[in-house]
DNA sequence: CCAATTTCAGCACCACTGATATGG
DNA sequence: CCCATATCAGTGGTGCTGAAATTG
């Protein structure tokens, strides 16, 4: 119970202060995280269908965080060609420059987690890898 | 980053399968937590702001999580005796029972952490303690 | 008079269910 | 015809702010 306890704390600590560094720039973590992943997306744009399974989020939740960094005018939606159901969420330029800016921010807290080393920051990702792993995290790799 | 990625999703994960768990008695993790924190202490009452400084949540949702809990009939609020200003929260007889009933099912599946041994969850704890240190947890010995 | 305790109204956000339109 | 993609309406839950009543 204890260390339940360690890991539910350890978050709202860590998503209180990623919130407080974001809060600028009207970011929430989960948009923030979604920013991101279209920025290393190679094409600057995502369907939305990938974009929960990689975040690991509901579709419903997506169409959420979507709607509202559309109105931020961070992202803007168009029809996916090569899906005619799809909905690609594409990155503007506004949003390339919140992100960067944003990232710089949290570099500068080293992302909530000043207080450990590489090691550290080692350690964590390890020791939290088998629940994740029971969860069915990090997925055999899939062909295709 | 990658750390910061397994903490939320440790804890993401780790939620989820306790809800879950609780899901047939009508409890969230939250307010099971309330009702284990109340049985635990001698006269099964506290005050408000007590529970919300255990707990570490705000006031505000003290007030609403012993709300639901009390029109669930799990709680039952009275005057403080001993301060005229407070309100005690007083686990009921289905409460406690519920609790008991509760903590079983949760035991049974080792609260999640079925994965780990007991090193393993000692390893958690001491791998996060940092972090909770540098938000203050853990704080010095009070004097009262 | 000031401070502490709790409540209330209201808002932002996240997660999910169930239903629906559209297209593969 | 079935399945996948995305949206929408609605619900439950958490976490906060700002204001207020009550009492120490």
């Amino acid at each position: 119970m204890t260390a339940v306890t360690s890991i539910m704390r350890a978050q709202q600590i860590l998503l209180g202060e990623l919130d407080a560094a974001l809060k600028p720039y009207e970011l929430t973590f989960a948009r923030y995280e979604a920013l991101v992943l279209l920025t290393f997306s190679s094409s600057g744009a995502l369907p939305l269908g990938k974009i929960g399974e990689r975040l690991m989020v509901h579709p419903t939740s997506v169409t959420n965080t979507i709607d509202r960094l559309e109105r931020q005018g961070l992202v803007r939606r168009r029809p996916n060609p090569r899906d005619g159901r799809g909905t690609l969420a594409e990155i503007t330029e506004r949003g390339a420059e919140v992100v960067e800016a944003a990232t710089r921010d949290l570099m500068a807290i080293d992302f909530g987690l000043g207080a450990y080393d590489e090691t550290g920051q080692a350690e964590i990702f390890d020791v939290l890898r088998h629940l994740r792993v029971a969860a069915g995290d990090f997925p055999v790799k899939e062909r295709r």
